[in-house]
DNA sequence: ACCTAAACCTGGGCGC
DNA sequence: TGCGCCCAGGTTTAGG
């Protein structure tokens, strides 16, 4: 599902309901989602933990508390953190004052995980930071012989993007998304670099891209999908050219692209 | 290093 | 209605 622009929607909208909470009961409806620790661990961790902020990196959100220690959420592609309970929820969590917020995931894909300090989670460049420079993400793509799409889409290098804003960002790069990504030229680079922070901004001001099981903190669906150029446009006519999109499997993932104005 | 396929899951949508 | 297939915002692992 989520990529960073949902993952930051959803922190922006859940911090304020639940900064300064202290977690009373934790309930495990389905334990597959909980990892490296049992359980009953987790449950006994994480009661009567204040939440002092929460923060994103990459894809994950992480829930810091009071005590310095750390519950690591990621939302795989359906995973939901929601006030009002669906059929899939997996775990509540309960504040004082009979009030729960709820983790759910359809697909099981997320994880939820305990740190006692800050998680060391092995990603790459944030891709909206000050650091991943246009020096940056050269220096990536010269060292890498491996198709561009699936280089952006490895959360070492760059994390955060997936498979919908890698797509989009390379539609109006120009760039196919099977190119070598050594083969870039200096300005194609550039482009690349430019329109992959537009595409996020862009992103994030439409509060994400929802198909069916993005919502916010709120409930609330994004609308990015409206403006999406070519993610999951098959068949459908390119908005630069009119020909129209493909779909082809690359790097073990649907990919969308113009055929002539990805070059 | 790089690639593919499969695994982890539960649907929704389509053709027949 | 129903079956069977393909598809899905992700990550990890195994094997070539």
């Amino acid at each position: 599902m989520p990529e960073l622009p949902e993952v930051e929607t959803i922190r922006k909208g859940l911090l304020p309901l639940v900064k300064r909470k202290t977690i009373r009961k934790v309930v495990v409806i389905d334990k597959r989602v909980i990892k490296d620790i049992a359980p009953k661990e987790f449950i006994a961790e994480i009661t009567g933990e204040k939440i002092a902020d929460i923060e994103r990196r990459a894809k994950y959100l992480l829930f810091k508390f009071k005590s310095g220690k750390y519950m690591v959420v990621h939302l795989g592609m359906t995973g939901r953190l929601i006030f009002t309970k669906d059929k899939y929820v997996k775990v509540e969590f309960k504040f004082s004052g009979n009030k729960s917020f709820y983790y759910s995931d359809m697909r099981l894909f997320g994880k939820i995980r305990f740190y006692d300090s800050y998680p060391n989670l092995d990603l790459g460049y944030e891709p909206l930071s000050k650091e991943f420079t246009f020096n940056v993400l050269k220096d990536i793509l010269n060292k890498c012989k491996g198709i561009i799409k699936s280089v952006l889409l490895d959360q070492k290098l760059v994390a955060g993007l997936g498979n919908i804003y890698v797509l989009e960002s390379l539609f109006y790069a120009g760039i196919n998304p099977q190119r070598r990504a050594n083969s870039l030229k200096d300005n194609e680079i550039k482009k690349l670099y430019f329109e992959i922070k537009n595409v996020l901004k862009k992103a994030l001001n439409s509060r994400g891209t929802s198909f069916s099981s993005y919502v916010d903190a709120k409930g609330k669906k994004g609308s990015f999908q409206q403006k999406l150029s070519v993610y999951g446009k098959k068949d459908l006519p390119c908005p630069k050219c009119k020909t129209p999109i493909k779909r082809i499997n690359a790097g073990n993932r649907g990919t969308y692209f113009c055929p002539n104005c990805q070059k």
